[in-house]
DNA sequence: GCCAGCTACCTTGTATTAAAAGGTAGCTTG
DNA sequence: CAAGCTACCTTTTAATACAAGGTAGCTGGC
């Protein structure tokens, strides 16, 4: 195997896991105030969680669709209308239920480091 | 939204989260001890992160193919022989990457609750 | 000594979904 | 008034976990 092979497959294995907790990321992120979907991103990147447009817009519309999210057009004073997503009481719920999921596996996984 | 379908949503996106580590379980199992398919499946159902034999297989091979497993084969006393899968030295400094970018998502993930 | 059942291997088909790529349109600024 | 930026969204593609189905070795009961 070449090197770049090994860091071909181990960039793999991080977008993997990132899939894996993007949703919930994505909450988090809105659970914190209401915010749109580029900013969004912003907030990620930082976070230093890659995501594209592509993902994010199809996403955002499934937790919209699950009555987890909830939107209102704003106007920007730089640019076109924002969609401003905020998180409902459901949403919360779910939330918390998924805070609870993740804390559950990240256990596992130390339990397997053993 | 029905109180089923809050627990679908939340199911799948346990799954999610599942798959994302998935390949990092498997890896952290066969790193403390050869095993073989059967027995991960089992070690990973303590762990409480369910796998099935059609998920395992092709991965087992994959990972095989990336010369970061091997495999011997070995009689069992009762049925037919195993194909016991162990980490190679590859392996080994590729999990340790793994465990790098796992602390980093978790960190990641940490940070966004703040 | 054979067949039922278990264990083990593996493959094929399906569904989901993140990412890539492309498209539309509002708004600002020179 | 046109170029460029920001924002929205959709369509296509590729990866991959799971479901389901298939083959075969071995054992134990009859």
């Amino acid at each position: 195997m070449e090197k770049n092979d090994f860091q071909k497959i181990l960039d793999n294995a991080e977008a993997q896991m990132r899939k894996g907790v993007l949703e919930f990321a994505i909450l988090l992120v809105i659970a914190r105030g209401k915010t749109y979907a580029n900013e969004i991103i912003a907030n990620l990147q930082k976070a230093h969680l890659a995501v594209v447009e592509g993902t994010i817009y199809p996403l955002l519309s499934r937790l919209k669709n699950a009555s987890l999210l909830d939107y209102s057009w704003e106007e920007s004073k730089a640019g076109p209308p924002r969609k401003y997503y905020s998180i409902t009481a459901q949403g919360k719920k779910f939330l918390s239920s998924y805070e609870k999921q993740w804390q559950a596996l990240t256990k596992s996984i130390d339990n397997l480091k053993k």
